[in-house]
DNA sequence: CGCTTTTGACCCGCGC
DNA sequence: GCGCGGGTCAAAAGCG
């Protein structure tokens, strides 16, 4: 595998970290992408969000338009920062997380070829009609779980700085578990997308390490339109329809408008940005890029893991390594 | 009343 | 086999 693929043209915030990381040249951990490799001179500005009592990635992502004319000043360090990344590999390798020096990252991982809606949806091809059979063949399932283990949905992590733990990122989610994490203080939460066709999943925790820190973990891909828009406002269809990263949110989250890119020279093909129709830039020293500079390709990339796929097939992500086996766990050590 | 959250119990996989 | 930890279930409580 090369190293040279972040030099140049490279997905702007998941610039740096995983070549030099996971592929072990740079010194950083591994897996995870640096969204701040020097100081802040790439980011995405996912701008501040204060402590309100509620989050919402819109909020976040709602705020007027930064200027996209002058390259970033050193900025301040946000308060929210949220990077996604997809990873498709073939292996079922769990997310793995080592932070470097850095504040902010995310890795992901996933199945090569994971069916949309593994268990969930399988558990619903059972029979309709009684309670009883309803139970067994719950055992039935989960015996058969054992056997197919290795079929897990596409997972995608990301962390955000932020003080509230759960974000609104437009879907709608239940909440069915919570536990304690171990060497955490604070408990992980697990929620399931209220669609009833859909199967995604996913996990919140606080980072033990930096309590500012929140990880929310995403499993599986909505099969639905998102229900929510943000405040009223109208989104691209296809930026909320059944994609996004590990079709959530995340996607949204992307496509949001007010995204700015500072730093370096943005790749030639941001498919993760493509459908951003609003005032997405970025912004570079010698010129803004828009949608429409980048706009090459007007459809849409059903799942975040074609993207990626894409962007390793054009070598912006070719150094992308598969992130070792092992669970993801933002946290190295407990260091409390 | 319907939906969501809480929470203890349970199941399962994995390491020892 | 046992214990541990992660993940899920499901009844009860809470809320609008």
């Amino acid at each position: 595998m090369a190293n040279s693929a972040f030099s140049d043209h490279t997905l702007p915030s998941f610039y740096g970290g995983v070549g030099g990381g996971a592929a072990g040249g740079g010194g950083g951990g591994g897996g995870f992408f640096d969204i701040n490799p020097q100081g802040y001179s790439s980011y995405l500005d996912m701008l501040e969000y204060g402590g309100a009592s509620s989050a919402s990635l819109f909020d976040l992502l709602n705020q007027p338009p930064n200027s996209v004319v002058e390259p970033p000043p050193p900025p301040p360090r946000p308060r929210t920062v949220a990077v996604a990344v997809a990873m498709p590999e073939s292996t079922n390798s769990e997310v793995v997380n080592t932070p470097t020096t850095n504040s902010s990252s995310i890795s992901s991982s996933s199945n090569d070829h994971v069916g949309n809606d593994g268990d969930q949806e399988n558990n619903n091809t059972k029979s309709d009609d009684d309670d009883d059979q309803d139970k067994s063949a719950n055992k039935q399932l989960k015996a058969k779980k054992k056997n197919t283990k290795k079929e897990r949905e596409p997972r995608f992590a990301f962390m955000t700085k932020t003080e509230v733990d759960h974000l609104d990122d437009g879907y709608r989610w239940r909440k069915y578990g919570q536990k304690a994490v171990k060497n955490s203080p604070f408990p992980r939460s697990y929620y399931r997308c209220t669609s009833a066709s859909c199967g995604v999943k996913k996990r919140v925790e606080r980072s033990s390490e930096d309590p500012s820190t929140v990880v929310t973990t995403y499993e599986g891909t909505h099969k639905h339109p998102c229900p929510i828009t943000p405040r009223g406002m109208s989104l691209p269809e296809t930026a909320t329809y059944g994609s996004g990263i590990g079709g959530t949110g995340i996607h949204s989250l992307l496509l949001q408008p007010q995204l700015h890119y500072y730093g370096q020279q943005p790749p030639p093909q941001l498919p993760l940005f493509h459908n951003q129709t609003n005032s997405l830039s970025f912004n570079t020293s010698s010129s803004t890029y828009s949608p429409n500079n980048l706009k090459e390709d007007q459809s849409f990339f059903p799942n975040p893991l074609e993207s990626f796929s894409l962007l390793r097939d054009h070598g912006l992500l070719q150094d992308m390594v598969s992130f070792q086996g092992g669970k993801e766990e933002p946290k190295q050590e407990p260091s409390r």
